[in-house]
RNA sequence: GCCCUCGUAGUUCAAUGGAUAGAACGGGAGCCUUCUAAGUUCUUAAUGUAGGUUCGAUUCCUACCGAGGGCACCA
């Protein structure tokens, strides 16, 4: 219990110390992005009866190929709020904006439901300059300020090895956590280890009766995990097996020392093993509040549901039952034998949580498996009356798929973590080597760590979150386009240039062909995504957008010279427009937790 | 049986209800005596089926078909 106190004191030392740094932070409304919405809101105001228009009733975007245009704005969002047919508010706006002098806009040309919109010059120089003053803080913004989020992710369990499956949580739930810290919330990043349950009666049975001890001080969650798939593997042909288990567990949260020193060291033992995998994906987390911590209270939690009657004692078995409430099927919350249940647990989890930090809101990074489990748990909390001002919520996403099938662990058809990041960064030593012969040991490990790890936490990233992964070693393996190296690579090769030949900030940059101004673009929208991908719960967003942007430098890469350019003032310009297409590139991979290297 | 998620090029993925559905891999044809070819240019190819709502549907609704997941003493 001591452990407890000590961790949430941590923890609310860091909150402090973040709610400092968040006014550090940018603020939204200067970023041009929003200044020229801003605008626009005005304009459309002012000329239809001062109508309330806000910024994020505006659709601003880049128009496709065959348009002739900097941004287009969709009309029908805006005519729906003011009741008005839409060409007739296109045509009138159109005729507004070219009569009156705007600051961003030079000229708009009505085209059916779009109102197409030319920048004026200056508005590439403000945008250029914005990510030049910025640097790592460009994208970032203040919307969500003086708000708290617990991001729970990761989750493994002990002793099992993090396999393939526990990549997703882990890996969204860090990059949710680094995106919503760079729109202004406060985060704490808690592991909530799976250490209780029935499951570890199973193992300490399986310890008791084929263990060996030296073999686990040796190789831990390995030997542990033999032990556990050959106790499933028995208790298949013998079914009494369960019950033992459960016996086991019920004597463990009974408070039985024998069993309770046994379980504290596979969970010391597992934990270390986890924190070495979080080393090199580079996660920190700021709590490791596993469900034992909340094991004793959850009684307490029962007997609320009981007194508020919620729930009911089932006559027949006298387990404690929730019966169905406002649609959610039913569900138990305290075992036969008196044990608890992961919900009860959960369930003094977020009542601790709510007392301890007072969060806005909590985010349960768990697989759609667990969507029930979680509106269940949600429902019956709502019941109780927690909730009030914290907002729960199941960030829900696909399966990791095998052939076909989710993988388990009781079949053994898991491939694990640490070995998928050791095939991925062997491989990415390979590949350096064909380019590069000469590279030193040290520099060979470190850019083949920043390269396999990376593919593997991008290839997660950049799919959106709801539909299943599946599978393949190729795919988590490729290192060409669509892969965080693509992203790396770009990088790489802008931060190669700049070394030769830094340029200098300019107010006026001036541009020549049209991939300088997509380019420009392009890097205006970049807040504008971040804010998207937290309001969406969406990592994906950005990895699509980043993807898009490198696409178009690598483009203009190959059709310009730049160093060669003759012009020294359309040099610079150019010099400060891939400066800043690097800055953006390297601050959403620092989002997605992926890290650049200056020589890919 | 009931509930949830997902069905988009050969494959893996994009597309707040908006313009001619974008990429990557694969297939075909080019581009390095010039800044990193892990790049780039051109080409090939897709919205499961049938209805409905809408000025407009890959997106929303209904039914069906298909894949995956879940449905009380696991987490």
């Amino acid at each position: 219990m001591n452990e407890l106190k000590t961790q949430t004191e941590k923890a609310l030392v860091k909150i402090a110390k973040s709610k400092k740094a968040v006014k550090d932070l940018p603020k939204t409304g200067d970023y041009l992005f929003f200044k020229i919405k801003k605008e626009i809101a005005k304009i459309v105001s002012e000329l239809f009866n001062n109508k309330v228009i806000k910024t994020s009733d505006l659709n601003i975007s880049l128009p496709p190929y065959h348009i002739k245009a900097d941004l287009s704005l969709e009309i029908f969002s805006i005519s729906k709020i003011l009741g008005l047919d839409p060409k007739k508010v296109s045509k009138e706006l159109g005729l507004v904006i070219n009569k009156n002098k705007t600051k961003f806009i030079e000229s708009a040309t009505t085209a059916g439901p779009y109102l197409n919109l030319k920048l004026k010059k200056n508005v590439y120089g403000e945008a250029l300059a914005e990510v030049t003053v910025l640097e790592e803080k460009y994208g970032k913004n203040d919307k969500n300020k003086n708000k708290l989020a617990i991001i729970d992710f990761s989750s493994p369990n002990i002793a099992k090895p993090m396999s393939v499956g526990h990549l997703r949580s882990t890996v969204l739930g860090q990059a949710l956590a680094n995106i919503y810290e760079a729109t202004g919330y406060v985060v704490v990043r808690d592991n909530h280890i799976g250490d209780w349950g029935t499951q570890f009666g199973k193992l300490i049975y399986a310890y008791q009766t084929w263990g060996d001890e030296k073999a686990v001080a040796k190789n831990p969650i390995a030997e542990l995990n033999k032990l556990y798939i050959k106790f499933n593997e028995e208790a298949n042909k013998d079914p009494e097996l369960d019950d033992k288990a459960r016996e086991i567990f019920s004597n463990l949260e009974k408070g039985d020392g024998k069993i309770r020193k046994l379980w504290e060291k596979f969970s010391k033992l597992s934990i270390k093993e986890f924190e070495e995998v979080y080393d090199i994906l580079g996660i920190k987390f700021d709590t490791y509040l596993g469900e034992s911590y909340f094991a004793k209270d959850a009684e307490d939690e029962v007997k609320k549901a009981l007194e508020k009657n919620l729930a009911r004692k089932d006559e027949e078995s006298d387990a404690i039952v929730v019966d169905t409430l406002l649609g959610v099927p039913s569900f138990l919350l305290r075992k036969q034998d008196g044990s608890t249940l992961y919900i009860s647990r959960d369930l003094a989890k977020i009542k601790f949580r709510i007392a301890n930090f007072k969060p806005d809101i909590i985010l349960y990074v768990v697989g759609q498996e667990q969507k029930l489990n979680f509106a269940q748990l949600f429902e019956l909390v709502k019941h109780i009356g927690y909730s009030n001002k914290t907002e729960l919520k199941h960030i829900c996403f696909g399966l990791v798929i095998m052939d076909g099938a989710k993988m388990s662990t009781r079949k053994g058809s898991v491939v694990e973590l640490k070995e998928l990041i050791n095939q991925s960064v062997a491989m990415a030593k390979e590949l350096i080597l064909e380019k590069d012969k000469d590279i030193s040991e040290k520099e060979l490990a470190k850019t083949a760590e920043i390269i396999g790890v990376g593919s593997i936490i991008y290839n997660d990233l950049r799919q959106s979150k709801e539909k299943n992964i599946s599978f393949d070693w190729k795919k988590m393996l490729n290192f060409s386009g669509g892969s965080a190296v693509y992203l790396q690579y770009t990088y790489a090769r802008i931060k190669s240039i700049l070394k030769k030949v830094p340029g200098e900030v300019s107010d006026k940059p001036i541009f020549k062909n049209e991939d300088e101004f997509n380019l420009a673009k392009k890097i205006i929208f970049f807040p504008h995504v971040v804010l998207e991908a937290q309001r969406h719960d969406s990592p994906h967003l950005i990895a699509t957008y980043m993807e898009e942007l490198a696409q178009l430098f690598n483009s203009f890469y190959n059709s310009v010279q730049i160093l060669g350019t003759e012009d020294e003032e359309l040099k610079n310009s150019r010099l400060i427009l891939i400066a800043s297409v690097a800055t953006v590139i390297k601050n959403g991979l620092t989002l997605l937790n992926i890290k650049t290297s200056d020589k890919i």
